[in-house]
DNA sequence: AACAGCTATGTGGTCTGACCATTCAGAGCT
DNA sequence: AGCTCTGAATGGTCAGACCACATAGCTGTT
């Protein structure tokens, strides 16, 4: 933790630039988050080191155990650490890797605070499933050409419903990420996947006869595995750019936010 | 996401591979996340309202304070409130959206956890620069272009040192992402750059002779100011990848995670 | 009346200490 | 050996208190 007593300055500077002010952090949690980020970027916890207990930590730290549930519970929000009760070796708090929850949660939250226009949203898609298929071109294994041509299968299916068909059609995209070998890139897509899912699944809804879409988005789908499979880098990536936005201007429904508050 | 251990796997079949597993919520904070949630999916609360005081949200939910407040950590940690202290209108937990402060937490946080391997970050990033680049050449406005002038003149002062330098970079970068018009890019963007800033900063100076490598850079960035100015998408684009593949090839160290962890 | 200063009040921030629920390791019994 | 049961460790929850802080509004002076 730094001292915030650093508002030293340069003298001869009138006020240089902006500079994040430097609030000083009088937070008990901020603290101890503060100090397990230290554990963890010098290398001393890693993913599946357990946490010491709550009352140790608190005790270490001098703060309440309070304080150590609120700093915990931060890093749990942002996929670094799960919390298990009982007693043992599999219990307590340990450092995790589950960043695509985070990250989906993290954008549904602010999708639906409006910050983030869908619009923009597909264009991040786009920009992050072109990179995708293009990687996915040179790196797919034959386990993940398998997994890509098992959804296409499905979405083939006659029986399909709306639902199977957004299933098999998200698992499409998120198996050629996943092929890609860039896991970022990966959590990415899944996690703007699952935050547009009610929507997309809303605007499937709503379109009374889907099966012609439903056809034109599978053999979308079997052009750009179909290039995948030549290791047609441009190709693939050109497609997949070309079938999302087939696809957002077919559901225009989609790109209405407010809907009713019913959770499943 | 974690091990994706979880998805498919059973090739036979049908397995309509729900992924939310069916988890009991029973943990009281979580219910106190759903229930703001649930207001702020359905516009009941938007960015600027104020929530009820922890001890009034506590008893009309029924858990306690000290619930109430873990779920506003977990919300605040993802950019989605603020509290203040104090009395009067500007107090109390509000709406805000500062989803990138968040991100670049989160990206950081993994980034330290050897999650995403810089490789993968790195191309994250040229994945969302050629987006920014290539949008920024059709919605850059004038106070736009200026602003991403006064960078290139910050870069070419003659008693530029290496932070400013920095800075000076980080700011075109983003000033192209801001200039593109889309707030998500944008954010993603400068979260990267962020999560990113101690290692370019420490391979930096670990560059001997700098001089050359800066007058470089600089002239790649008024080559792509150039191009965004023309209007051309395409060119901007190409020219941001190769600028940013040229700096990772010429900046090694970066890709050192691992560091000391003694304080500064 | 206008202003300054003080106080009341409401808010988040923190701490303490207790108890509950869950889980596993190991003692003890069959 | 195998099973059962108990203890202990751990997170989950709660209640109540007090502190720090910032505004709103009252009070007193000018």
């Amino acid at each position: 933790m730094q001292d915030h007593s650093d508002t030293v300055g340069s003298p001869s500077a009138r006020t240089p630039d902006l500079s994040w002010a430097p609030i000083p952090k009088s937070r008990a949690h901020e603290l101890v988050i503060e100090a397990i980020e230290e554990q963890v970027m010098s290398g001393r916890l890693s993913v599946g080191d357990t946490l010491p207990p709550e009352r140790e930590l608190a005790s270490m730290l001098q703060v309440s155990r309070a304080g150590v549930r609120e700093a915990i519970r931060m890093l749990e929000s942002h996929g670094a650490l799960e919390s298990r009760v009982g007693a043992g070796s599999s219990s307590g708090t340990i450092i995790t890797a589950m960043p695509s929850i985070a990250l989906t949660r993290l954008l549904r939250l602010h999708i639906g605070l409006s910050n983030f226009p869908v619009g923009d949203v597909v264009e991040l898609r786009i920009a992050l499933e072109r990179t995708s298929a293009g990687l996915a071109s040179k790196n797919a294994d034959d386990a993940a050409r398998e997994r890509m041509r098992e959804t296409i299968e499905r979405m083939s299916a006659a029986e399909v419903d709306r639902e199977a068909f957004n299933e098999a059609d998200t698992d499409f995209h998120v198996a050629i990420a996943e092929a890609a070998g860039n896991r970022l890139v990966a959590d990415l897509t899944t996690a703007i996947r699952n935050s547009l899912r009610t929507q997309i699944l809303h605007a499937f809804h709503h379109r009374e006869q889907w099966t012609q879409l439903r056809d034109t988005l599978r053999d979308q789908h079997r052009e750009i595995f179909s290039a995948i499979c030549d290791g047609d880098a441009e190709r693939a990536a050109a497609l997949t750019e070309e079938h999302i936005r087939y696809a957002v201007a077919e559901l225009p429904e989609m790109k209405l936010p407010r809907d009713d508050g019913s959770g499943a």
